[in-house]
DNA sequence: CGATCACGC
DNA sequence: GCGTGATCG
């Protein structure tokens, strides 16, 4: 009986948070950091043991007046969920819980002081014993540094942390494997979790076989808390588990660099290494409550539970397989431009009369518009415009121009691609990029070292690299993209009767917006005609502005206002959805996706009109943007799942916005082609049909 | 390290 | 509109 009773001093409780906790007020400017760190340690200590009752004592007698309100607080809190004996439920733990929420000023939980125990072990059998603590969760962190694994911080309860070094027995497998069984009994949180996939499989992916579902689905879960605090604020650019610490549990915390300077950690003291990562550990485990209420709060639990969540460890696994690059043709490839810039280069140094740095803004323009006397037209802050689009322009004016495009162009694919990607083909062959899920304020995904989503495409020469990515022997690529998502997005959003009758009928759709834009008769549209109806139809889905429109299309602003003018005749709707989507952003500070995800947009509360006109455009073009991302990502999950139900060979490689490549086995394109199409197209419905091309070849130039 | 340019969606 | 990277000064 006793065992089951947890007796506490409520005076001694309240006293010793308040002496730990910074002091900070709730809404009201009262002082509760007393209170507050009182009941936090209270839910900690009752989720992490088995107490079936709680009694709470309080004596009257208080020397501290700062302190005695804080206590009468807590007695208030503790009173009214019962007398004496209190039992022990999950009611009495939620209620406390929102009993913090109320506490904390802007309706966040915060937590206690930084109270850490920490223990360092490789002992195989404390290891093991650590690894059959009872708990409903646990936190921690793989220390690593340039792909070696040096140990685990982990934590089972949030004040208690153990470092166990990676050393004998201890090996990065073997730490693997026990969180991979720990998982299958409780859910498991870190920061950054997609780079741990590599030593351990959570269960709920293990045998995983079904794709995207709307409702949750019950089991032990992984969380991250890198990604629940993108989500939460998606504008900041690199989250590190010291940012979350102190926006989510005011800790301030040395960063890692602070810590090790660039150092290997190897080098370090393993006092200061263990330190490090016990304290990751320990901020995941305090933040992942107040990031999990902050997130249901704002209604994305959906979007981190069967969307981001999933999707990391897709993500992982696609970095892992990887792309396979022919290094000696990428050699070749750029040999062959190297040739061309030779000659450009010789004939442009000719043209110019000197020699000069023609990869310098500076001094080409000072070459082009003074030793050279060609009209300047536009200016930057530094000085005279030599972008492309101005180039173009002066073109007929001086040979040297065309050069220089030329020049221009090569010298981009020569070092951003064909010695840029050579520098990250490894050992396999392959380019093994990353994709981050936590940078863009969109939702959308980026790739880095090397960033694979911008090879060349538009022109011919540029696209010709893509013939260096190829499948594995025997296999080969399918390439499957959406067709005009946003565009699809748009009509669905903005419920747009006219756009959404022109997508039910199948058609081009460039071309019978400027059927109707233009009032002529969809066989009669001309080119010109097609290609502004185009340019526009791009312009309203980036939410572009008349000027942007005229820059595109080489029109005046007048034009460019009247085509704009013409095509919101055309779907009403469209203007519509912008102007209330621009006020409802304005209203709640954010913007919105189908899915939740929000995106803030200061911006629009600016008393600058270029930054407010800023925020108008971000306002109309995130949902947009942000929802084409989310359907990319359940459709994603929808794929590799049902790749791995059907026990396929082929696997999911690249993701590039609207577009999926898979290295496709070659008894399996007929299946591969059909589940792409299909699992692309199905991943949500929308009042327009969504379309889905793909293509198979040999390799990237062919299968697009 | 910010500005400019060029590549993608 | 959203990104990454190379280069310059």
């Amino acid at each position: 009986m006793s065992e089951n009773l947890l007796i506490v001093n409520g005076n001694e409780l309240i006293s010793d948070a308040f002496y730990k906790t910074p002091a900070f007020t709730n809404s009201e400017g009262v002082f509760v950091n007393g209170v507050y760190g009182g009941i936090f340690k209270l839910i900690s200590i009752l989720k992490t043991s088995e107490y079936k009752a709680l009694s709470i004592s309080f004596s009257e007698e208080c020397g501290n007046e700062r302190l005695k309100p804080q206590i009468l607080k807590f007695k208030e809190i503790i009173e009214a969920k019962g007398q004496g004996e209190i039992p022990v439920t999950k009611e009495l733990l939620e209620s406390l819980e929102n009993a913090l929420k109320d506490l904390s000023p802007s309706g966040e939980v915060k937590g206690a002081s930084f109270d850490m125990t920490l223990k360092v072990t490789s002992d195989l059998n404390e290891v093991e014993a650590l690894f059959e603590t009872k708990s409903d969760r646990a936190a921690f962190y793989f220390l690593t540094d340039i792909g070696d694994f040096l140990g685990l911080g982990i934590s089972f309860d949030g004040s208690n942390v153990t470092y166990i070094p990676v050393e004998n027995f201890i090996t990065a497998d073997y730490l693997g494997k026990k969180l991979s069984i720990l998982s299958e009994r409780m859910s498991l949180c870190s920061f950054d979790i997609k780079e741990s996939y590599k030593y351990f499989e959570p269960s709920e992916f293990a045998n995983r076989t079904y794709g995207y579902k709307d409702e949750d689905v019950s089991g032990n879960k992984c969380f991250d808390v890198l990604i629940g605090a993108y989500l939460i604020n998606p504008l900041k650019n690199d989250y590190e588990p010291w940012d979350v610490a102190k926006e989510y549990l005011k800790l301030t915390l040395p960063k890692r660099a602070d810590l090790f300077g660039k150092e290997p950690l190897a080098n370090a003291d393993i006092k200061v290494l263990s330190e490090y990562a016990s304290k990751i550990a320990y901020i995941c485990f305090n933040a992942e409550p107040l990031i999990r209420a902050k997130l249901a709060k704002t209604g994305m639990e959906r979007l981190m539970y069967n969307i981001e969540m999933p999707l990391s460890y897709i993500l992982y696994s696609m970095e892992k397989e990887g792309i396979i690059v022919k290094r000696d043709e990428l050699k070749a490839y750029g040999d062959k431009l190297l040739v061309r810039i030779d000659e450009l280069e010789k004939a442009i140094y000719e043209a110019a009369g000197i020699e000069f740095n023609i990869n310098s803004p500076k001094q080409l323009g000072e070459i082009l518009f003074e030793k050279l006397g060609l009209p300047a037209e536009k200016k930057t802050k530094s000085g005279y415009s030599t972008a492309a689009d101005v180039l173009e322009k002066l073109a007929p004016e001086h040979k040297i121009v065309a050069d220089i495009l030329e020049y221009r162009g090569l010298t981009k694919l020569k070092s951003t691609y064909a010695d840029g990607l050579a520098a990250y083909i490894a050992d396999d062959n392959r380019i093994h990029t990353s994709f981050n899920q936590t940078i863009t304020a969109t939702g959308r995904i980026s790739s880095t070292e090397p960033n694979l989503q911008n090879i060349p495409m538009r022109t011919e020469l540029g696209r010709l690299i893509r013939k260096v990515f190829v499948p594995k022997d025997g296999y080969v690529f399918a390439d499957a993209d959406y067709s005009q998502i946003e565009l699809r997005i748009l009509a669905h959003m903005s419920e747009d009767k006219g756009l959404i009758e022109a997508y039910h009928e199948g058609k081009d759709i460039h071309r019978i917006t400027a059927s109707k834009v233009f009032h002529v008769p969809f066989e009669e549209v001309t080119s010109l005609q097609r290609r502004n109806a185009k340019a526009v139809n791009f312009g309203i889905v980036y939410g572009i502005s008349a000027f942007g429109l005229s820059q595109d299309l080489s029109i005046s602003a007048h034009e460019a206002k009247e085509y704009m003018e013409k095509y919101f005749e055309t779907y009403p709707g469209v203007k519509k959805y912008q102007e209330d989507v621009i006020a409802s952003t304005k209203a709640k500070g954010y913007s919105e996706t189908m899915f939740g995800r929000r995106r803030p947009v200061p911006e629009l509360k600016a008393s600058n009109f270029n930054l407010r006109q800023f925020g108008e455009r971000v306002a109309m073009n995130a949902p947009i943007q942000g929802t084409a991302a989310d359907i990319m990502k359940i459709a994603m999950i929808d794929v590799f799942f049902k790749l791995k139900e059907l026990s396929l060979k082929s696997k999911l490689i690249l993701q590039i916005h609207d577009e999926l490549v898979i290295e496709t086995a070659p008894d399996e394109v007929d299946t591969v082609t059909k589940l792409l199409v299909e699992e692309m197209e199905k991943a949500v419905t929308l009042s327009v049909p969504m379309e889905v091309d793909c293509h198979i070849g040999s390799d990237w130039y062919e299968a697009k």
